[in-house]
DNA sequence: AATGAATGAGCTTTCATTCAT
DNA sequence: AATGAATGAAAGCTCATTCAT
């Protein structure tokens, strides 16, 4: 999800990388700011002036960055499918594929970021606006391989959580193989 | 999940299921262990008698605690099913009840405790038998009721997926009809 | 200095030899009392049987003790010898294979538990008390061995500091020779 | 050997001249953090930007403060001196004037930071380091004052020894008049 | 925009001691 | 005499944030 970052990004972008690759890992309250700006190799001052509530707008940015990575995997499994059921597999190879890459500590990083952190309004808000992005761009995908529009919208969702579910699964099997034995659970529509 | 606890309890039990309640609605680093004893009405003083590796072993004993609990709840959905969609739908619902009951912010206990807490292997190792055991016990009623032995453990996996999963998205969207939706991706049967 | 404790000695002898042995190495302040309990193998509620007033009364009986074992391997060194040098250089030779056998962090068991210790005066007294009397032996074993009074008190004295600074030196270096080639300095009758 | 620190120094060098004066006094162990900021009226958080591993670090740095102290006060003695034994009894007669004057709890400040803290190698290394610094100054003086080589180095590893012996014995008595009596023990050339 | 120092509340843990049995 | 629970102060350290330059 989260490919090398090269050094003509922005500080703040960099930032942002940085803070979602490792709340990704640990969640929100298992990462301090002092380690994400070591990471970015910013010194210590420097978070205030790109996020001005410093922890909070930054986790903001990252799970927004993050989900950005999200949807282009799911378009990138989904535009060259032939069905659903092809794209729907793809993706969760390709997800088995970056848990591998990425360590077998990482989850979802919206979860991660944005469920770990503190209970507030806005991380619930965007959180819930992400979660359903997600689900529509599936379904969207859904309904061009053929499936009618309410069936879409069900596989969409159903797909998103065994996902989520699968996550959890596979990291604390520490296996991506998890993820891989996922799509049996999706060949049926729902009822 | 977590009735009320009465006061006969000891206070190791009590300190326990205090700090399933908080690490369940934070998580792992989201609770400080001052927030646990002053919840459980203890001193700062008196958790390394019970809890001689402080916190990570009380994380421990709480994600036991909560695992019971959750097994409890699997029996009470499937003991009186006529089939195993009855049992699971009863389930469900019920985790849709205890969302509302404990509060919205509450997920996956487990999760909440292990795979959020330090990245070590005792946590990583318990999660994965405490994710068994709930996956072995729906699988054994699932057979109880009827269903070959390959079929039953795979709807359980699914089952399972489907609940964290599940949880995830309610939490997200703050509704426990998130939850109640879920049967319809489970009755059939996986390719 | 700390020959093995045989189990037939009484709890609370063994407490106070316990403590010596690990106040020597780390100080009075360096070690907890649930270290002494559980290296003697105690329950953590039946030290203030023993000694009322807790970890104070537990270093005035250890420094006691350690100091009776100092004078007895002052008596052992001296008592076959011929001359006083013979007696001063085995002392040494004995305090290096002493120093090897009980780890080279090991100093003198009186500084290490009375003048690292609170700064009262009950430790202070002892502490001087003890020193007074170390010397005091000394003397009177040079007196002995046919020196006379003012020059022995002196030559003592001057053995004493030696011991003292060089014990130190000894744990700087970790080297037990450090202590053997203190006699060199001692052979001449101060001016 | 610790004057008066105006106020024109920086916040580390208060920091490391206040926690010199404490730990010297009442040993690594017997100092806390917080008692060592409050000393130098800074505010809690304010140690580890300058001292990044915390309390070792800045025991370190109290260390390399409190040696250079001690160098001076070594070239103080000797420089003005026509003959070794003028020198080596000015310097006992300056550190029994800087016992009165610190408060007679203080011993040698690298012991009480060194080898009273925890036993590890950096700690280890670095105290044989300056005792071997302090040892080779006072050789040093000595050759210019016309002792051979060879006797040089033993004079003074001897006036060390006795030094460091004395200033334990002058603690236990109250009594800087102890460390006036050291230079007779040290007029005699090591046999 | 960028920086390193400052800040004090908070963290987990250990301390010496007391209590009830 | 012996024991394990209780106790709260204090330990060393990290936190997210603010400030002055």
């Amino acid at each position: 999800m989260m490919p090398a970052m090269t050094k003509q990004h922005s500080t703040k972008d960099r930032l942002a990388w940085t803070a979602a690759r490792l709340f990704q890992e640990k969640g929100y309250e298992g990462v301090g700011l002092s380690e994400i700006l070591s990471n970015a190799k910013l010194p210590k001052g420097s978070l205030y002036h790109h996020f001005q509530k410093g922890k909070s707008d930054l986790a903001i940015a990252a799970a927004t960055f993050a989900s950005r990575e999200m949807l282009r995997i799911i378009d990138d499994a989904f535009v060259p499918a032939k069905t659903y059921e092809d794209g729907m597999t793809t993706l969760f190879f390709k997800c088995a594929k970056l848990f591998d890459l990425m360590g077998k500590w990482n989850g979802c990083p919206v979860s991660g970021i944005l469920l770990s952190g503190p209970r507030n309004g806005a991380f619930r808000e965007l959180s819930e606006a992400i979660f359903n992005d997600w689900i529509t761009r599936v379904a969207t995908h859904a309904e061009k391989l053929g499936l009618p529009e309410p069936e879409a919208q069900d596989r969409a969702t159903h797909l998103f959580v065994v996902l989520q579910g699968g996550w959890d699964l596979a990291r604390a099997r520490q296996s991506s193989d998890v993820l891989r034995e996922m799509p049996k659970f999706l060949r049926a529509a729902p009822a």
